[in-house]
RNA sequence: GGCUCGAUAGCUCAGCGGUAGAGCACUCGUUUCAUAAGCGAUAGGUCCCGAGUUCGAAUCUCGGUCGAGCCA
């Protein structure tokens, strides 16, 4: 059987879910169930990024152990599974003991390869941002956000991982993939990137200083840099390396990653691959931010929007469609309330959900009973026009905006078709054949719209055949206060 | 500050060298099977600004402005 692996990226556990990420794991749920309906036997992996100096900060902050403070957002961040409805089979946790030892397994892999090596670490620190700074970001020697602050030097020694020695085999790699990252542009700027030269990246920290993080192998005085054991989470998910049959079973696979992770994903971590000796990721999928009502989210502005909240108003199915519909994919979008309510009474409500009422219910005024025609395999009972580039096609190129506005012409052309034919003047005898065409072609609409809308497309289809009830409204209009 | 990307109808976006497009919202007409739903039509634009290339620029080039991402 075919195989197929997708992963998200894992969120560092520093907040409350927000609704960028649950886009990422929307889309990514959809290829998994997209994949899954077409037969392939599928591994969707998301779950927690828990290690690194802001984790250990930010519970001391709230008087907890670092523990308990992971604890509590590992089980916000599961609780979206429910809540968005995902597919997921693994939720990997970078503390889990299986993941720590992977991380210190492909460690010695690189060090084994030369990769690893030690020494003195320099850099300027902004007390202002709480960061490092390069030089290439400071101007007049001084961060460009807060001038009037002195940078502080911070000096110890770390290890690094020989980066550099990366950049002809990683070009290599999107000379011979040209979808290896996409969209296209931004293939274009990880290459551009890359050809202006990399640096080796320091991997480790003083436990000293922040004892958070996965211990370096035989090296009690150091702990792993967040983002070198994070990044292995790829492959400890899914057995790496005791599980070795499973491993080659799974991998390479696909993964989705922000537009801020283009970096980390495209060159850090296909670097670390080759380092390891395994083959890199099969392609990564970049999307874009979401801002919200014109305006970029953050705490200080409060216009943070939390699935929990989207979901309890509007329901899953819902946000669903407004996240693969209204965003593209691969390309910045935003969301707005007012918005949100639009499109569920009108996409939503009034197209889809009313259409699937008026046509069950005139079917079950006549008694239909519609045995089942299909030979059971998915894609072989869609809407005409679905199957073919801007359908499934832009499914598996993960342009899902694209793939539901094309149901939706196949929507509003039911709509149409029925307005024209006017069933309701028509006796039961004469109406027969149009309501049984018109049944199957609202049950392809439900099947096609299984990957994006789990319940909502099984519901439509499981009403379009068998003995035909009235199917009662799937987006019931509520009046909503406050929006 | 450097690199990269973007700016088109009220909103979200498509078009990317040859008479400005779609959906939603608005207005009007129409229908009654249906969730006060459906269908049709009208209206709506200095295509961010300026200069250049061209017979011709939303589209190509350069310079601005604003917004976004990255700077390990």
């Amino acid at each position: 059987m075919k195989s197929f692996y997708i992963t998200t990226t894992l969120p560092y556990v520093n907040a409350e879910p927000h609704i960028g990420f649950a886009m990422e794991i929307i889309q990514a749920d959809t290829l998994a169930r997209y994949y899954s309906l077409r037969g392939f036997e599928v591994f969707f992996n998301t779950g927690t990024d828990e290690h690194g100096l802001k984790i250990y900060r930010k519970a001391g902050e709230k008087g907890m152990s670092v523990q308990e403070y992971c604890d509590y957002y590992a089980k916000r961040f599961s609780e979206l599974k429910d809540k968005l409805n995902l597919s997921y089979n693994h939720f990997i946790r970078t503390t889990d003991s299986r993941h720590i030892m992977a991380a210190q397994a492909f460690w010695k892999r690189c060090e084994a390869n030369g990769d690893i090596y030690k020494k003195d670490y320099s850099v300027k620190y902004c007390v202002g941002c709480e960061m490092e700074k390069t030089d290439s970001e400071l101007v007049n020697g001084r961060c460009p956000v807060h001038p009037n602050l002195e940078l502080e030097i911070i000096q110890e020694e770390n290890y690094f991982f020989r980066w550099s020695r990366y950049q002809q085999p990683l070009l290599d790699l999107y000379a011979k993939n040209p979808e290896f990252v996409r969209p296209a542009s931004k293939l274009a700027e990880i290459r551009n990137f890359v050809e202006s030269g990399l640096q080796d990246f320091s991997i480790s920290r003083l436990r000293s200083k922040m004892p958070w993080g996965v211990p370096v192998p035989e090296d009690h005085e150091h702990v792993m840099y967040v983002w070198f054991d994070a990044l292995v989470n790829y492959i400890s998910t899914i057995g790496w390396p005791e599980d070795q049959a499973a491993f080659e079973r799974w991998w390479p696979g696909f993964q989705v990653a922000g537009k801020d992770n283009l970096r980390q994903q495209s060159a850090m971590w296909q670097a670390m691959l080759m380092s390891a000796g395994l083959p890199p990721s099969k392609g990564i999928y970049i999307h874009g931010f979401i801002t919200v009502d014109g305006q970029k989210m953050s705490k200080s502005l409060g216009n943070v929007v939390h699935p929990f909240d989207i979901v309890s108003t509007f329901g899953t199915d819902a946000v669903r469609y407004y996240l693969l519909r209204e965003i593209p994919s691969l390309d910045d979008g935003d969301f707005s309330l007012s918005r949100m309510n639009d499109i569920y009474e009108s996409d939503l409500a009034n197209e889809l959900g009313n259409l699937v009422t008026r046509i069950t219910n005139l079917a079950e005024k006549d008694g239909l009973t519609l045995t089942e025609e299909s030979n059971g395999l998915w894609e072989q009972s869609l809407p005409p026009g679905f199957s073919g580039p801007d359908g499934t096609g832009a499914i598996e190129a993960f342009q899902f905006n694209t793939a539901l506005e094309t149901l939706w012409r196949e929507v509003k052309s039911l709509n149409k078709g029925v307005n024209d034919y006017e069933p309701w003047r028509k006796s039961r005898e004469e109406r027969s054949d149009f309501l049984q065409e018109y049944l199957r072609r609202v049950g392809a609409v439900g099947r096609a719209l299984m990957p994006f809308l789990p319940a909502t497309g099984a519901t439509i289809a499981a009403s379009c055949s068998g003995t035909i009830r009235k199917c009662p409204p799937l987006f019931p209009k509520v009046r909503r206060e406050s929006l």
